[in-house]
DNA sequence: CCTTGACCTTCCAGTTACTGGAAAGATTAC
DNA sequence: GTAATCTTTCCAGTAACTGGAAGGTCAAGG
């Protein structure tokens, strides 16, 4: 299928996509004039970049996931060592997530906006001494 | 305190804490010497930003996080519209890494990475077929 | 067949969000 | 006092896109 195509099904912008195969990420088939051609498979990877990246792993973060997901027959020691901490880090950042949740949460929930400068919620979570 | 120790506590470099600053983000106090001198409430602050940036959010993204956790007296359906579009995203990053994680435990728990070119799993996560 | 509009191509320049390094002043440790 | 370790500003470079120009391709309508 064609770049277009492609972008409308994994959420990236053609631009980003072609980038992505200057930068060796992805490199798709090429159709007899010259177009881009995408399998379901490199769509799938796109849709896989696009999570990851949106997620805050790194381009070169991507590359090791991306390599992780097509296996290239690493040592078995090799690929689940850096699975497993790709699993950490994604351990931690949902963790993250839902403290980032909790707040927003309780922000909703508790202050009104009615101009007190006060929020008892926003006062419990950042503090205000000063410290050396 | 110090920019290196607030970096210390951020987990932000010194630079990127500048550069917050630059764009205006976080302006903190100065000392008589010049020395930019960040309060615990700033810290904090930088520690909440050094995780929504993590999280993928972009900068005006994160300022608009830090507004709300700031609470700008804003009138309240403006704060808890945003808010909770917020939530949503995060709701759907968690889900997505959710998703990474379990591809990841599959990829771990089932390649061996013993150079078959055919891992079950990937298979099945990412088709094969080619389409227009 | 021809045009029109929506694709696609490459290339080059601009933006966002840092990041590194120089030059110089302030602070702390001996 | 002086050396090491901060800190400051400024300017240049990098990473990861993003926009736009100039031109080729393709499917639909007349």
């Amino acid at each position: 299928m064609n770049i277009g195509n492609a972008s409308d099904k994994s959420g990236l912008p053609a631009k980003t996509i072609r980038y992505y195969e200057d930068i060796g990420l992805l490199k798709p088939d090429r159709a007899g004039n010259g177009y881009r051609d995408y399998s379901m498979s490199d769509v799938h990877k796109l849709r896989f970049l696009q999570r990851s990246r949106g997620l805050g792993f790194s381009i070169e973060e991507c590359r090791q996931l991306l390599a992780l997901y097509e296996d290239k027959s690493r040592a078995s020691a090799d690929v689940k060592s850096i699975a497993q901490s790709k699993l950490q880090e994604i351990e931690r950042k949902i963790i993250e997530l839902r403290e980032l949740q909790h707040t927003l949460k309780h922000l909703v929930a508790h202050c009104h906006g009615d101009k007190r400068p006060d929020c008892p919620i926003l006062e419990s979570i950042s503090g205000t001494a000063k410290s050396s």
